[in-house]
DNA sequence: TTGATATCATTTGCATACGAATGAATTTGC
DNA sequence: GCAAATTCATTCGTATGCAAATGATATCAA
């Protein structure tokens, strides 16, 4: 710390600004906290499968057969990203791949039957963990919190 | 869809159960996606830096040298983590590193007069960010978000 | 119809993120 | 004072996550 910036936080503080940047205080470390949290509490009921695996599975038990990339876009994945995850569903056999008839660009998707019962398994266990990641909340509190996050994802 | 699913959703809606698991309503979903949002705005402002590179500078700037652990720890970078990002701010000569005299296991980072140049300049374009992040929500909303966010972080 | 655009998927390169294993150095406990 | 436990840093392997470039196919528009 030099004398030039003693002298800075003197003439700062006599004018009332605030100078400091707390780190810990800004929105996007305390979501990046709150992210790694979650994915902890994940990880510690749901072992085999990452979260962005098991949200493939979930959106594709929910809406059946899709695209890659309308996949990705439902489950907020680029191109790049969810292929990825796509390729590593597939080694484990969870899904399966086919062509677009009509669309020769596009790959369809979707679940085998190992891969529907995986996520029958596994969606009471995702339950518990949206529990557990909001239990530091009361009942109200998760509500609202639920609510302004979503206004800002 | 097979015709034993189907008499399953007739018996669970005759027994009032909520069988349906919408992904996108789901904690840990919409925290990633609020983390992608708020990361994709860091870029649009800051686009040389990452948030995590950005956030070691910050907190290099607000404690002084440390070790790179200790760095990890306040920053929430596990060591595997933290020290790649301290690699590339060392080989981008933002930060300095050196052996602690009497600790021989640890390894000092402090910023050089370039990453302090750096990190003055870009404090004010992060409190921008802080804002935009925020922008969805009113003033009282934002506070009452970071206050429930940091209880879950 | 055909040339310009747009979409879908892939690949490459880079940057987190973390578990697990390893080795060096320090601290603790007895 | 010494063995056990802990701490610090590194390395390896795996998995997102995204920008940019590329190629194949489809759609649009003059």
């Amino acid at each position: 710390m030099s004398g030039e910036d003693n002298l800075l936080r003197l003439v700062e503080a006599e004018e009332g600004e605030e100078n400091d940047y707390h780190l810990q205080d800004q929105v996007g470390f305390i979501l990046r906290k709150a992210h790694q949290r979650h994915v902890a509490i994940f990880a510690a009921h749901i072992a085999d499968l990452t979260p962005p695996q098991f949200a493939a599975l979930a959106k594709l038990y929910d809406i059946g057969e899709t695209s890659q990339n309308q996949l990705g876009t439902l489950i907020a994945m680029d191109a790049a990203t969810v292929k990825g995850v796509i390729d590593r569903l597939k080694a484990r056999g969870l899904v399966e791949l086919s062509k677009h008839e009509i669309d020769k660009r596009r790959l369809l998707v979707n679940l085998t039957p190992e891969g529907r019962e995986a996520i029958e398994r596994l969606i009471p266990l995702a339950r518990t963990i949206t529990e557990e990641t909001l239990a530091p909340l009361t009942a109200k509190e998760a509500a609202t919190f639920l609510r302004l996050l979503a206004k800002l994802a």
